[in-house]
Order: structure tokens, then sequence, then C-alpha cells
DNA sequence: AGGCTGTGTAAGCAACTTCTTACACAGACT
DNA sequence: AGTCTGTGTAAGAAGTTGCTTACACAGCCT
């Protein structure tokens, strides 16, 4: 969960997991969405990415595909869920106390 | 969103908020919970919570309370929720398709 | 007033991130 | 074989983070 939510910090990062959210991506597909940065920097973000069990790869040919690995965010998910919770208990004290939020 | 995904990624940061997550703490009794690490340390970590909108601060005397702020946590945990759809629609179409996950 | 207690802020340092450019190398295509 | 295409890796510069110690300062208590 700690590189997953390192990972995760870093916005170039987050819009590389909405690009591949949908499906596998190349490499370079991926890097064309970020025309600012260089190839590399894209690269290098995949590897954390990779290295964090965020995204899955995939050779083929020349290429290598990129997925999103939804589970990797588990532990993320479990940790947030677990701090919200206390913000349900509260909702749940506001609605027994009949009283507005 | 970006701060408070920034502000979670650091280990020492989310040991605060589980601890201020059950009631209010002062900033002494928090910093105590960190035996290897200067006061002053942990009272940046807490200036970064807060900044993030993470953790509600109020005054009591000499003291300052802490307090968990989980709203602060909305669009991380919408982020999350975004990719880990992906994650369920997997799951419907291979309910739909009737096999194994 | 004068001295604790509780806490934040300033300055500075070492470690880590995130880029960039230059290079390496495997796989496809003549 | 030779070369192009797609991609990762190495090295290094610049900025950021996360600590530490030293200091500042408000609020309580004689």
């Amino acid at each position: 969960m700690d590189d997953a939510l390192r990972a995760v910090a870093d916005p170039t990062r987050r819009a590389i997991m909405e690009l591949v959210r949908d499906g596998e991506r190349s490499a370079g597909d991926i890097a064309a969405g970020f025309p600012a940065m260089s190839r590399p920097a894209v690269s290098q973000h995949l590897k954390v990415l990779a290295d964090a069990g965020l995204v899955d790869v995939r050779r083929d040919g020349n290429r290598r595909l990129y997925a999103l690995r939804p589970e990797g965010l588990a532990d993320a998910a479990g940790f947030i869920e677990r701090m919200w919770s206390l913000q349900l208990r509260r909702l749940k004290k506001a609605v027994a106390a009949d009283r507005e939020v």
C-alpha cells in the first residue's frame, strides 16, 4: 500500500492510470498523451506504476502494452475506507439524534 | 485532491490520521506516539495534514487539538473508486459470461 | 511579573523525486 | 546483414521533502 499511495501521489501517474483504465495502451501511445514531457520521463513513471502493482505490462513484439491493475489499489482503498467510516459513524449519530449534518 | 493524496503518501502522516481518527488529540499527545521522531517533525506533519484539509485544528487554551476530517479524502476516494470501477465492470462481465474470476 | 508548559516556526542538511539528454538494445522490415 | 521503430536505462541537474536543532511565543500558574 505504501508503494501504491506513493505512486498515486503524482498527478502525471494518476493521469496515466486514467489513460490505461479502459484497456491496454502502448508505452509510446501513452507518452503521446503528455506532449509537455519527454518520452523517457513517462517511461519512468510507467515503471513506478508497474513496481507498485498498479499496472500490468505485456510485451507485444516491439511494443509494451500497459493496462490498469485496480487490485493494486486495494490497500489504499482500505485505508481511505477506514478513515471514511468515521464519517459514516458521525452520520449515523446525527440521524439518531435527528438533526442536520 | 492533489494535496490530500500527496499528504497521505507519507506513512507517518497516515499513522497520525489513524491516531486522530476516533477523536481529538493534542499535538503533544500525538507526538508522543512517535518516540523515534522529534516533536517539531510531527508538528510539521500536522501542518501538512491541516493544509490538505485532512484534519481540523482547534485551540484549547495552551494546546491544539487535532481531529480527523474525512471529507478531505473525498476526491481521493473518488479517484480510487473511478479506477476500481473497472474491476467491477470486469466482475460483471465475468458474471455475465458465467465463469470464474 | 516571572517561570513553566505546550506548541509552532526558522534554518539548514541529507536524501529522494522528477525531469532531461544520451545511449542501449530487441524486434520488425527490407 | 542493415536499418528503422519502439522502448527501457544511465547519469546528472534542479527542486522538493522530511528530518534536526535552536528559537519564538502564547497561555496558565504561582
